[in-house]
DNA sequence: ACACTGACCACTG
DNA sequence: CCAGTGGCCAGTG
């Protein structure tokens, strides 16, 4: 499929490193889609075909585990998370503003 | 072809 | 501080 805007969230959230987490609205601004957040959030929907685009380092700008309910089990997300290293307490990450990964900034 | 929806974000009151 | 609204792109009925 030519989803090119779909491969190129995916590509960036491949790029995540372990133990941090970036947010739909920072990919989409990576992205120059700046407020196409929500199609970001979308085309993750359809990460669940590729095993190699870890979603679940992907969460909204307050760091709340807002897809988790669209992965396998609600609780996967957080599983994944946490395997990785980072806190999630209450559906939500903690110390969301150390282990933020912003492409725009970190991946110059 | 039209309208509605969606794992969001930022602004305004 | 909380609530409401607009905007963005793509897919589906």
């Amino acid at each position: 499929m030519d989803t090119s805007f779909f491969e190129d969230v995916y590509e960036v959230a491949k790029l995540v490193p372990k133990g941090r987490v970036t947010s739909y609205g920072a990919i989409a601004n990576y992205l120059g889609l700046k407020s196409s957040a929500r199609m970001v959030g979308w085309a993750m929907n359809g990460a669940g075909a590729y095993p190699d685009v870890p979603a679940h380092r992907v969460v909204n700008r307050n760091g709340l585990l807002t897809g988790k309910h669209h992965f396998q089990t609600p609780t996967r997300m957080q599983e994944l998370l946490e395997a990785d290293g980072v806190k999630v307490v209450k559906d939500k990450v903690q110390d969301f503003n150390k282990i933020f990964w912003d492409p725009a900034t970190e991946l110059l």
